[in-house]
DNA sequence: CACCAGGCAAGTA
DNA sequence: TACTTGCATGGT
């Protein structure tokens, strides 16, 4: 049996053409973005990210030494800012302090950065494999809710698919290609906010109804 | 107006 | 282990 993973690419490439992810300029502002999109309007995130630059703190630099409730009034419009500002300072403070910079700790082994993401708190899967992906360019797939949604109510995934499950179904019939992945995951999005959203689905004219 | 959006962690039993 | 709840803004 050929891959239908493969089969479904090739039909939202055709459809949507390339998405050019992740929208961010550079690793750094896309693993910020990768926090501040959870559970979030991506609307949302890129007024805070403009906050961010409007008031020259979208650096490493920067970002180590704000403090808490100035950085959380400056991404107040990506929503639960408290959270996500807490988060941030842990992520950038924990680089800061066992690698010295970004990309030290981007340069290591795809799994062992993982764990090291997965180990602070904030980065739970999906915002791990993000910055993996779309930050450090490892050959990570991404799971997110619309791949959950889509793929299950296509019937290609149980209901009750786990997320390492969803993962491995990708990473087991897809070839382990960083570009490929990225490319994937952004039309699974575009796909999602086109056709698949939690309430008004277009089932109907859904490019891969017929899959 | 109620509901949703590119999650995650902490609390409960 | 398996659920539930809190976090919060801006758009539809």
């Amino acid at each position: 049996m050929s891959s239908h993973l493969q089969d479904i690419y090739d039909t939202l490439l055709d459809t949507f053409g390339p998405q050019q992810w992740w929208p961010g300029d550079t690793p750094f502002e896309i693993m910020i973005g990768a926090v501040l999109t959870q559970n979030t309007a991506w609307t949302n995130v890129e007024t805070a990210i403009d906050n961010l630059k409007a008031a020259n703190m979208l650096s490493f630099e920067a970002l180590a030494t704000i403090n808490v409730e100035t950085l959380a009034d400056l991404i107040r419009p990506s929503g639960y800012y408290n959270q996500k500002a807490a988060r941030l300072k842990g992520l950038i403070l924990y680089i800061a302090d066992k690698h010295g910079n970004l990309q030290a700790f981007f340069d290591q082994e795809t799994l062992a950065l993982r764990e090291e993401l997965l180990s602070i708190k904030g980065i739970g899967p999906e915002t791990a494999d993000s910055i993996s992906l779309y930050a450090a360019e490892k050959p990570t797939f991404v799971v997110d809710t619309y791949t959950h949604r889509i793929f299950s109510r296509h019937n290609l995934l149980a209901e009750e698919s786990e997320y390492h499950e969803i993962q491995e179904m990708f990473m087991d019939e897809l070839p382990k290609d960083m570009q490929l992945y990225n490319e994937y995951h952004a039309l699974i999005v575009r796909l999602g906010k086109e056709y698949c959203k939690k309430t008004k689905p277009r089932c109907n004219e859904c490019p891969i109804k017929d899959f």
